[in-house]
DNA sequence: GGAATTTGTAACGGCATGTAACGCACCGCG
DNA sequence: CGCGGTGCGTTACATGCCGTTACAAATTCC
């Protein structure tokens, strides 16, 4: 339960909620589950998703309309669950960009063998190419080049960041100004979850600070909440 | 009974608020019963709530506006209670954000079951993203920047809070001229009641007197008040 | 395949936080 | 006016979380 996919499933229904989660946990699976659209965005904020599991029909938006939505911006696999099996549906799902449907009922083994298929077809095609908008981020006069990979400090001189150090900044300047667990922030990195005495966080952060902060005895950027994770305090703007 | 979760329950029924309190009680939360929208505004007011039970048919307002009133402000988790066990009742109460509903006559131990289900996904759920309004926080010449993390005092002088501190002066902030019982500031700050010779409020005061007090023996901002807990005096201006 | 770099693990030390204990202030009482 | 009692402020530790160093494992780069 360490390395491995980060599902989401967004079903209204908390009976298939409950159940295909604790299936897929027992599959070696981390599970996050959403009702509707808004918990939908609120989990993609808070963790790295590797496949959504979505419902085409839902109260408010429905599947289609979130599935439009999420092509907009990412390339997330989606696994569309219908209750229709309807060959309109299967094809309308596909051609919105849901990489696969299941026809409700299901059998949880079936969806199992098609989220684990879609995975490694994902894991074989490229990384995703520069995601257009938003190349250049802005904090307290650094900038950081998404593209590049590049760091540039108030004074214009280039700091070069080994990949971990990049992945953890690139982290807090997603999810400026919330506090975001060592939990979170190994989603986010490493995609993976935290060990019981993980302090693999703690020393990235360490030497992060030691980088980026003008005293990294008193950190001004990168706050610890005791207990709870850190904080990325300034505003971040991206361009 | 101790960092146990504070359920509010608001039915204007004495029978439902004594007998669910108390079971909820034995089983591990902490319970505060209102009769009405009024006595809900205030518990919640006093308490850090982490979820709301919330009876549909309330005198005076009821539970429907209630629960639009409560959405609009925040994420806090809602389960109504409802007599009618109508689809339409139902579909009208998770389209205006309760997480899940029980139909009366319930099994408290099934309400229980849906209470833990909807705090377990509320706890891996998002904070809210950086809430935009109100990050500046101004009483007697002192600035609380929430966002950051920072206080300055008056004459622009920047002072380190330990996270503790951060956390119980940002209490008093929220609550400014109110007398604060230590039980209260624990649950503001930690999430958890007292226990009976608790005496770790006090002594983050005191650390956070010696701070932000001019004189910290004749403290002129946070009051002493004699068997009654604390009172933060500063009018306290946000933007 | 070997060297350099990066990253995680273990360990130590420092600091924040809570517990215990002491002393003082306030209060009702004789 | 003295006297205990209660409640609070504070100091002195104990505990646990966190920052950091040192080193080992893993990865990358020739």
């Amino acid at each position: 339960m360490d390395n491995s996919p980060h599902i989401l499933i967004v079903d209204d229904d908390r009976e298939i909620r409950d159940l295909l989660g604790r299936f897929l946990q027992k599959h070696g699976c981390r599970v996050t589950t959403a009702r509707d659209g808004r918990e939908m965005r609120a989990a993609l904020e808070d963790w790295s998703i590797a496949l959504i599991v979505l419902d085409l029909m839902l109260p408010g938006e429905d599947g289609l309309t979130l599935c439009r939505e999420l092509r907009a911006n990412s390339e997330i696999p989606i696994i569309m669950l219908t209750a229709m099996g309807e060959e309109t549906d299967r094809i309308v799902g596909l051609e919105l960009g849901a990489d696969d449907y299941v026809a409700k009922p299901f059998n949880p083994r079936e969806l199992l063998a098609r989220i684990k298929a879609v995975l490694r077809r994902g894991s074989e095609r490229a990384e995703a190419p520069p995601a257009d908008g938003g190349q250049f981020a802005r904090f307290a006069g650094w900038t950081l080049d998404l593209a590049r990979r590049h760091l540039r400090s108030p004074d214009d001189v280039a700091v070069t960041l080994t990949t971990g150090e990049y992945e953890l900044l690139v982290a807090f300047v997603d999810h400026p100004q919330r506090v975001l667990s060592r939990d979170q922030l190994l989603d986010f990195t490493r995609g993976r979850s935290a060990a019981p005495f993980d302090r693999s966080v703690d020393i990235q952060v360490s030497r992060l600070r030691r980088k980026i902060e003008a005293d990294s005895a008193a950190p001004e950027l990168i706050k610890t909440v005791r207990s709870g994770g850190y904080m990325f305090t300034p505003a971040v703007e991206r361009s």
